[in-house]
DNA sequence: GTTAGGTGACGTATCGTTAATTCACCGTAG
DNA sequence: CTACGGTGAATTAACGATACGTCACCTAAC
């Protein structure tokens, strides 16, 4: 491996130079020459700065880590997006993890926590990890920012209630009055858009019927249907927390025979490329989650800089309708 | 930050002692007392060892790399786990990253390679990485894996040829004779998949048809099964490479008033919880994809520890059917 | 002619951990 | 009474990068 003592050496000055022409250190100056011939060395030796030394010396790794609930859920698909590109910006890395992997105890935990492996976490859905893992989370010096409300950490959000009242009017504007709301497990951001969906209802005069929240996935937009329709008046159009139990929304829809959007509407929140692909395609609320993911990273090295940074919901983009084959007017039977 | 010089101090002893109370150096023993010493004050002091200090002396850092394809296809999900898995038994930690960010030049490639942020990688699909980026892999002197199979690197791969075998004799067995093979792109597992079709046909004295190779992701299984409506003879059954690209192949027999599984048979290889929740559900080549992870893992991890690593497919586990609806006998018509 | 100030560069302590070397002490064998 | 081996521990030199303190040299102002 290549030092910045070989480059030294072969460029015939001392090690603090090499490192003042590659930090641009403004207290160890040089001439234009010296810099020169310094990185000419840099290029023939083909020099890579040794980030463990770094990291020891600075202390600071330049990686954040990124705790999702369920990584293979393809709404993170725009947020990775956005945070890997974003802490590229600012020149670092991520560690992807799983909120599995956050029991507490486990080696990933420990080890990202308290072992200085990454300079701040951005995590997603409080709600998934139990008190220890919590309590230690917060004991520990590196910043720590949430993507989704958090009472006791700096959090940036989206609009999840407004996504709910777009769902919602867009379903009352196609004359629907008996909508029922499904799915969605513990998270804050579930109950906000179950929220927007309660206000549009009383705004328009209508009673919200209860949150079915049977949970998240495909099974709960299933149960969450079936439950539904157990209802006094059955519903002609629901709106559906959660992608993945759309899905299980329209499998239960065929199995029942109910046709959609014919007998029921159906509105997903938070949009993902197979929405498109399935029959009916999916009419569905596109969430902001790349910005999301932009915002989170601005906001947390704004903390690791040791600056304030000031929580809330990022209103530069908003929660978005995408018309698709999934529900139509309700027309007078 | 508590470091060992802490313990020291706080034990009477010296740092030496707390290395070795650490990692049961056998060089410098210490009695028992000694040694119960050491451990509680490690205990109050909540100690935990600075990571970067730690690679910067033992050249190592305890995280593996995977970079993948798309990191969002529901296929990856049971390889993370198994990855995951299987690193955390080796102690180390995963950094996932995306191919896309294998862009030669970009700040990920480099650090991983050169910078000693990694002790290795595994890679999937070797056909992603431009030649520059694969000569600067091949260049740098931390091992390397692939988990598919490659000419220039060791690597683990499953049976994809039997995959589609066993997808091909599946409808054979049904009664079909005019199958075709849909998308795929340009990776060698998919050729195998494609391989293991063909031979099935030929064993079967049929004619394979051409690869209806039309890429990757539900557009292509659109796109393709489009394209084998045009061939002289009809299909009666579809087998198709990929599973994003089956949700094509059913939206598009949807759009085109084909009926699955009665008028056209489907099956996909891998298998993800989707399928199961699509209509009709989803009759699929399951691909040993955790045991792909772990023994992926376990591989690398005899690279780095200076050992041989055997290439080849692994046999323990075999790709399986799955059963469902999208594929049913052919009545004669 | 002396000195103040600027320019260009060097030496070295430091980050926390590990491991090789050295060392002090004690009991015992010769 | 001395030499010796074993036990239990301390000292210290790395690992590579960074930044503070220092210094030599040159020019120009007094």
């Amino acid at each position: 491996m290549t030092t910045q003592r070989d480059i030294a050496r072969t460029a015939g000055v001392s090690v603090a130079v090499v490192s003042a022409v590659i930090n641009g250190t403004a207290h160890t100056r040089m001439s234009e020459a010296t810099r020169a011939r310094v990185i000419q060395a840099m290029e023939n030796l083909d020099y890579q700065p040794n980030q463990a030394a770094r990291s020891l010396r600075l202390n600071r790794t330049g990686m954040i880590a990124l705790i999702l609930h369920k990584l293979d859920n393809p709404v993170y698909s725009h947020l990775l997006r956005g945070v890997y590109g974003a802490a590229a910006e600012h020149g670092g890395t991520v560690l992807l993890g799983d909120a599995e992997m956050m029991r507490s105890g486990s080696q990933f935990v420990t080890r990202l926590l308290s072992q200085g492996t990454v300079d701040g976490i951005l995590i997603r859905d409080n709600s998934l990890f139990d008190d220890d893992v919590l309590a230690e989370l917060r004991s520990h010096p590196k910043p720590i920012l949430s993507l989704d409300y958090a009472r006791d950490h700096p959090w940036v959000g989206i609009d999840d209630c407004r996504a709910g009242e777009i769902a919602t009017r867009f379903l009352l504007n196609l004359h629907h009055r008996r909508i029922v709301f499904i799915g969605g497990a513990t998270g804050y951001a579930f109950r906000q858009r179950y929220l927007g969906y309660q206000q549009e209802m009383q705004r328009a005069g209508l009673e919200p019927a209860p949150h079915l929240a049977t949970g998240f996935g495909e099974q709960a937009g299933s149960d969450g249907l079936r439950q539904a329709l157990q209802l006094a008046a059955a519903p002609t159009a629901v709106v559906v927390n959660n992608i993945m139990s759309a899905v299980g929304v329209l499998a239960a829809a065929r199995d029942l025979g109910i046709s959609v959007p014919d007998q029921l509407s159906v509105v997903g929140i938070h949009d993902v490329g197979l929405m498109e692909h399935l029959r009916p395609a999916v009419t569905a609320v596109r969430m902001p989650m790349y910005e999301l993911g932009q915002a989170g990273v601005h906001a947390l090295y704004e903390l690791m800089a040791g600056r304030h940074c000031t929580s809330g919901i990022i209103t530069d983009y908003e929660p978005e309708l995408v018309v698709r084959d999934s529900a139509t007017a309700l027309t007078d039977a």
